[in-house]
Parts: C-alpha cells; sequence; structure tokens
DNA sequence: CTGAAAGCGCTAACAC
DNA sequence: GTGTTAGCGCTTTCAG
C-alpha cells in the first residue's frame, strides 16, 4: 500500500540505491534509467519520507521556530518576516507556540529536534536556558534568538536595543510636559531594559516614580486594559501612560475610553512594537517601532551561517528602535 | 557523543529493549532495574528520538496546522484555539503558512506527513486538493478542514455557516435604510456565500449591486484601504460598506478618515470574523462573529476521533455566526 | 554506471 | 523479567 523507495525500485527495475541517487542527484547515472526511475516515481506517486531521510543524516530544508503566542501581533508578524525569508532562501518554517511554559518550551524543543529540523529560531522567552544550551552545545543545532535574550549563555542574538527603546518612550513623554507618568510591563526579560531606560530617564528629570506607578503584566489586552484601570482610579491618576507593547497599549485605550478620558488630551499612551494594533487603534498609537522585517530576515540568514559552520565567536545583534508619532500623546495643557 | 538508546542500555547495564520498555511503560521489568534505567537516561540526559520512533510506527502526539497566513488574526485565533484544546488532550501542534500558494502546499504537506504528524487541520483554501485527497485515502492521514471548505472532497469539515453570516451583515445595513451598499470580498472559497447572501439580500429588498460595488482583493489591511479608496471615489458613492473580514474593514475605516468621512454617520461598515482588531478600531466595529473558541475545540476533537477510526461517514459541521453590533453601522439619516 | 549491505534510533514480537 | 532480532524508509560507502 504505501509507497516506498522499495516500490519504486522494483517498479523501474533497478536497485534502491540507484532510486535514491537520482532523487538526490549524487552519483551517476545513464539518462536511460533516471528517466526510467522518474516514470516509476511519478507512477506510483512516491514521496520521499524526509524524516526517514534525516534520520540517515540528510538535511530537511526546514526550520523551527519557537514563540510565546502566535496571537500576539508582534510574533505573527515576526513570524511572517522569518517565513518570507526563510522561504526565499528554500527552507520551510515549523512554529510552535510555547506560552513562555517551561513544559511546553521543553515538548516542542525535542519535537521540532528530533524532527532533525536544520536549525531553530527562539523568540520565545525560554525560562529554561540548560535545555537550549545543551542543545546548542552537545547536539550542535544551530539555534539564534531573535526578540528575547539569554544574557548567560552565548548564542547568537538579535534584538532591538530595548534600553534605547524605553527611552526614546519616556523621553518623548517627558519633552511634552509630563510628569506623572506610569508604566505598564509585561514581565518578561525584554522589557527589563525597558522599565530601566524609563526609570532612568524619569530620574534625570528629577521625577519620582511611585511604586504604584509600576505594573507588571502578561502581554494581553485584557490586561493592559485592567492595568490601566486601576492607574486610572489612583488618587494621583498619571496623565501619561507608557505600554511597554501595543497589545497593552490597546487595552489602556479602552480603559480611558470607558472612564470618558480622552486620548491625548486627558491621557497620552505610547506603545511599544509598532504593529497593526497601532495604526488600527483610534487615535492611532504613538508608539517604539522594531524593524521587524530585518530583525526576520536577518535572524534566518545568521542561522544560515551558522548551519554551514559552527563559528566560535557568537553575534550579538543590536539594532535601533525608532519612536512613531502618532495621535495618541499630546503636550500637557 | 550523541546519546540514544544504547547509551543508555550500556551505563545502565541493561539491554535496548529493557530501555525501551520503561521509556513506554510496556511489558513488565522490576522497580529495581527501572530505576537503574531512568538513573542512566538522567544522567546521560536522553531525549528519546520521536522521529526515529515513529519510524517504526510509534505516535508522535502532534499535529500538524496549515494556515494561509499566521499574521492575520483571524488565523491566529484559530491556531490559538487550536492549540489550547491540542495541549487539554496532550498533543501538540506544529503550524506552517502556506499563503495559499501551491508549492508551500505541497512542500508543507510532504514536510508535515514525512514528520509523521498524527494528524492534520487544514485552514488553508488549498488549491492542490488532490495532493489533500491523496493523503487522506491512501495514506489515511487523518484530515479536518477548518474555516475552509472543499466541497468536491469527502473530507471532515468545520466552517461557520458563511451565506447565513452574509445575509445578516445585509440584513442589518438594510434594515438601517441603506440603500447604496458596496462589498469587498476575499477571493477564496470561504467568501463566496457571503457574497452570494449579500446578493439575495439586496436582490430581496429590491435593491441593484452595480459591478462596480462588488470589488473582490486579498485579505490586507492595505488592500481594504485601497479597495475603500475606489469605492469611495466612485460618482454615486456607497453609504455602507461590508468588508469581508475585519482585516479589510480596518482598511475601510482609514480610508474613511483619510477622506473625513465620520463613521457611521457618513459610511457604516461592518465586517466579519469577530477578532482583536473589531474592539480596538474607533469606532468599535460591527462584524459577523465566527465561533473561534468552539470552532477550534471541535476541530480537535474530531480529529482525535478519526485518529482513534477512520470513520465511513465524514461531517460536516457548520457553526451559525452571529452579528455582533458595535459602532460602526447607524441608519441613513 | 549500478547494486549489495550496513546502519540512523527506535519498537515490538518472540525467545529465554 | 530481560534480551535478541527484525525491520521502519532512507543514504552511503564499497564492490563489481
Amino acid at each position: 500500500m504505501k509507497v516506498n523507495i522499495h516500490s519504486v525500485a522494483r517498479e523501474a527495475g533497478v536497485s534502491i540505491a540507484t532510486v535514491s541517487k537520482v532523487i538526490n542527484h549524487t552519483g551517476s547515472i545513464s539518462e536511460q534509467t533516471r528517466k526510467k526511475v522518474l516514470a516509476a516515481m511519478d507512477k506510483l506517486n512516491y514521496h520521499r519520507d524526509i524524516a526517514a531521510a534525516s534520520l540517515r543524516g540528510k538535511r530537511t530544508n526546514a526550520i523551527g521556530l519557537l514563540v510565546p503566542d502566535i496571537s500576539n501581533p508582534f510574533y505573527a508578524d515576526i513570524a511572517r518576516s522569518i517565513e518570507d525569508r526563510s522561504h526565499e532562501l528554500g527552507f520551510s518554517v515549523m512554529m510552535c507556540n510555547t506560552d513562555n511554559d517551561t513544559d511546553k518550551e521543553k515538548t516542542y524543543l525535542s519535537l521540532l529536534t528530533s524532527q532533525r529540523i536544520d536549525g531553530l529560531v527562539v523568540a520565545s522567552a525560554f525560562r529554561s536556558t540548560d535545555l537550549l544550551e545543551e542543545l546548542m552545545e552537545k547536539q550542535g543545532v544551530p539555534i539564534v534568538l531573535i526578540a528575547s535574550e539569554i544574557p548567560k549563555l552565548s548564542i547568537n542574538t538579535i534584538t532591538v536595543d530595548d534600553y534605547k527603546g524605553g527611552y526614546l518612550a519616556a523621553s518623548h513623554l517627558l519633552s511634552l510636559g509630563h510628569k506623572r507618568i506610569a508604566i505598564i510591563a509585561e514581565n518578561v526579560r525584554s522589557n527589563e531594559p525597558r522599565l530601566a531606560a524609563f526609570k532612568h530617564a524619569m530620574q534625570e528629570a528629577g521625577l519620582p516614580v511611585p511604586d504604584d506607578y509600576i505594573v507588571k503584566t502578561e502581554a494581553l489586552i485584557q490586561k493592559g486594559y485592567e492595568s490601566a484601570k486601576q492607574l486610572l482610579s489612583l488618587k494621583e491618576r498619571p496623565t501619561a501612560i507608557f505600554a511597554c507593547n501595543d497589545l497593552l497599549a490597546a487595552g489602556v485605550i479602552q480603559a480611558a475610553k470607558e472612564r470618558d478620558l480622552s486620548i491625548p488630551y486627558d491621557l497620552s499612551v505610547v506603545g511599544f512594537d509598532n504593529t497593526v494594533l497601532s495604526t488600527t487603534t483610534s487615535p492611532m498609537l504613538t508608539t517604539v517601532s522594531q524593524p521587524i522585517k530585518e530583525m526576520g530576515a536577518k535572524v534566518v540568514e545568521l542561522l544560515m551561517q551558522e548551519m554551514e559552520a559552527s563559528r566560535p565567536y557568537k553575534e550579538r545583534l543590536l539594532l535601533s528602535p525608532k519612536l512613531i508619532v502618532r495621535q495618541s500623546t499630546a503636550s500637557l495643557p
């Protein structure tokens, strides 16, 4: 029933070795037998089993991509750009959602690697760094991180300069005359520099950041909404909120509307990521843009290099974010 | 270097069969040797090779998911719901983007199946139906379609009732007194019933639908924007637009804003899908909601059933859409 | 130019 | 309770 290399060999009246050779364009075979084999493959509708081939050492021309949550537009865009560049280079990509959950990370890691992908892109925060390390060191799987970092690991990494991004956002708000600025951050590593930069900028401006002006939560619109609600009901309510990603910012906008606060007149909001959301919200979101397209392309290229030959030095590429000013921020009256 | 079942066996001083048995909880082994093996596995940091196991007939507990474009929030949500239900049931999911491209469909199909996934969910429009058919019939791969249909194939399918959805949208606009209603549809099968229902409702109301009131395009905000621009510059400009998905609708809103048309007073807009976008746009979008969560859960359950034993009858489940009225539609002055 | 044979890592009879 | 062995579908020396 199942058509494999044997069926084809039988049909063509040759050995399986010969079939393998025509499949892989290796060795040399006469034009005549090549045709015979091709015809047999066609007739039986043969598809080579990539997994079995890779078991024997062949490349799969596929890479794996681990993201925390594909329904976050930022990661969807990252996935898009990686897919595009990979496709140009002749590679397929298989994506998996980790939800920043250690168990899922583990499961998908072993699933993906035993599927014998040729390389792995990790966009997930990754709690279990030892697993990744083992994979790189012991198993020699090429790995590149994108939009996530693991400082203690020597690993190729591409991120935006999160510190600079945070600083950009804070400075913008400060330059608009805001003094009571709150921040909503996601509880992942990439948000730490954003928060640090924010605090730093505030300190430079001689402004306090009360504890209750700092909220940490998950990257969900709903969470942004809840956090903003809490912030907006403080006695000393902030006049501006820096939301560490667009999802959160979208939630902030909803909360403000519910309270009949006009954005940007009663409340300024800046987001981060410059995803679709930032142009569909109203007012459109002032946000810090990550060069997603470039990051995706670069990560794929780096991975390919690493696949060619593991290099002794790992790169750590920091791309510059840009502030995109739209309509969600205004100067204090 | 590579740690496999042999290394573990050697380390534990047993045979590979014994190791296999403790891994799979099959046969019976004494508590003592079990411990020994477990200890060896732990010491060597052994991970079983799922691909090799499946080559020998074992299940992988993984399913594949083919979507057209994960950066469309609708598919991201579909993926989310499938991931969630699968995870509850102990399955992993590997997603791939086809971009409705025949070559990619082919590549990913053979990649996924030779990775020996236990089943496949297809949310992609799928041009190459013969490939799917062969996979089902000849190779016996359990397949379920979600939010996409292939009428001529006998295959498990879960979709929303697109006809009803289109009818709901059109009727709503009609009941608001609109007479000049345009439609922007995506050029895929699922949009055909939406368009047909729209025409039907218009006809019932005795209203004409001029050819230039029907635009077909791709599911991209940008395309929605362009289409709307075109529609809005007609001499007889429509007073309402039915955009066949939220992405398109978001584009329409942008175009209207650019032209200083107020929504819903100068132009009513209804979308389809009820994705995140519909609550972040302003005004919030009146849209037709698909029960994504239920659809995702159901598709997984159906797939599991099919995996247990291929049933002679295939199901075709049509879920009811619902009209969600928000602020982007109003009655004609 | 073609084929026989070994083996990738694993599971599942079947012996012992 | 444990081990031997025969493959799963494929690639790759190495002979002929």
